[in-house]
DNA sequence: TTGCTCCTCACGTCACGTGAGGTGGC
DNA sequence: TTGCTCCTCACGTCACGTGAGGTGGC
């Protein structure tokens, strides 16, 4: 009794598109044909059907099936590659889940770098944005310090003026909060020197490095803002 | 200072062609560009790229990011569909791992069913081929019961006997061989019973399920070997 | 005639990658 | 002129899946 294309399938466990598909790679050999055209197989062609799936389930490609042909059935150098790509897969697939559990544990944006999730719920959009650049300039030793001064950074009065000060303040508003925000950076800058000397991130360029931060500042803080950072680093100059 | 594709493409730790990719899904804003059509990117682009390739990295599909939109920067929901695929996923690149060490270690073919890596060395293409047919027949705990079947048996004379018998054998030899084969036969059937009522696997049919049988004997065995089988069995209900 | 199975052929999926062919500034 | 970067557009990758359109036996 010869099947056709559909009992073959589901004798092997998998779908007609599939049988074909290995036809058209030459993988599976085309059986005999009825006199009205229907494809008749034997388990001869099971047997080969059930030997690719296994390869494939193992991981083996399609292409490399067909290189090794029916006889060669003890692949041992190519499982041993195949072994370690899935090792590394599985090890990036944790660290993702890591990721995930932190970020549904603390309910935290998506839009932090990666390991920014615990304990940084008060962060602006230009505080997160501006985080994300830094995670591609600086090293993860000094992004491992920046997250442990978000996380210990206590949102004071002065930062939430900071953030909702408008483009159009005045001078007097301006000078005024940059002489309360100057002691505040002064301390940040101290407790976290890396920040004075930005170290490039490997693969980018070091005039790139200095463009984006220019750029970001621009991007990310309206007039004033950048108008009380400038007043704040000449009031720090003007003490040192 | 506006950066090129290029340079966009560094600063976010990704490839051009990726970019271009994004502006194609309308995922990534497609910037003004210069006179001669280059495109110029800022702060505010290598921001949402950056977003862009952080969900990306935690398995969100660039459909499901584009329907996010920009702003909705909290996909809780989604992520936990996302974690419970990439568990299963981890959970079978797993599985296949074992299997594979198991055939590397025990230096096994790779056209036997899961888990008959382990001390089957011995047995015939004939043999590795109807027992792939099997795997997809017999419920996994009979294919269990097989297994230790397969590797309590000592590889008997009468075994290699029965491989290597020609499909022109004459009479007497086959008749010599199936009084010897009998009992050995007899024995097998005895201390695995299931083997009298194939148990057919969940997703086939029984009609299928004997034609499978039927056909696999008939391409697997030659004809002398098939008469040496049904000679035995013979033997054993006479005697029963 | 209706419903079911089988067939072939073309195109789609997913997230890009690979050229091909052309332009612009040094 | 050479070499480098940028551009667009078409097609390729991987392992199939999804129809479209047609045939054959009950």
């Amino acid at each position: 009794v010869p099947w056709s294309t559909r009992q073959l399938a589901e004798l092997a466990g998998t779908t007609v598109k599939t049988v074909r598909h290995y036809h058209s790679l030459g993988l599976l050999e085309v059986p005999a044909r009825t006199s009205n055209g229907y494809k008749q197989y034997d388990a001869g062609h099971l047997v080969r059907l059930l030997q690719i799936r296994r390869l494939s389930d193992l991981g083996v490609s399609l292409a490399q099936i067909a290189s090794m042909g029916a006889e060669d059935a003890e692949p041992g150098e190519a499982l041993r590659a195949i072994d370690e790509e899935i090792a590394a897969n599985i090890e990036r697939l944790r660290a993702v889940r890591a990721e995930i559990a932190s970020i549904v544990l603390h309910d935290s944006p998506t839009d932090l770098p990666a390991g920014f999730s615990e304990g940084v719920a008060e962060l602006s959009d230009a505080d997160r944005s501006i985080l994300l650049i830094y995670s591609r300039l600086f090293s993860s030793t000094a992004m491992e310090d920046l997250r442990e001064m978000v996380m210990d950074r206590h949102r004071t009065p002065v930062d939430a003026e900071f953030d909702a000060l408008p483009a159009d303040a005045d001078d007097e508003t301006k000078q005024a909060l940059a002489e309360r925000y100057a002691p505040h950076l002064l301390g940040v800058i101290e407790r976290h020197p890396w920040l004075k000397d930005p170290l490039a991130h490997a693969s980018t360029s070091a005039a790139l490095t200095g463009s984006v931060i220019g750029e970001a500042v621009d991007a990310l803080y309206n007039a004033a803002q950048i108008d009380v950072l400038a007043r704040s680093h000449r009031i720090i100059a003007d003490q040192g």
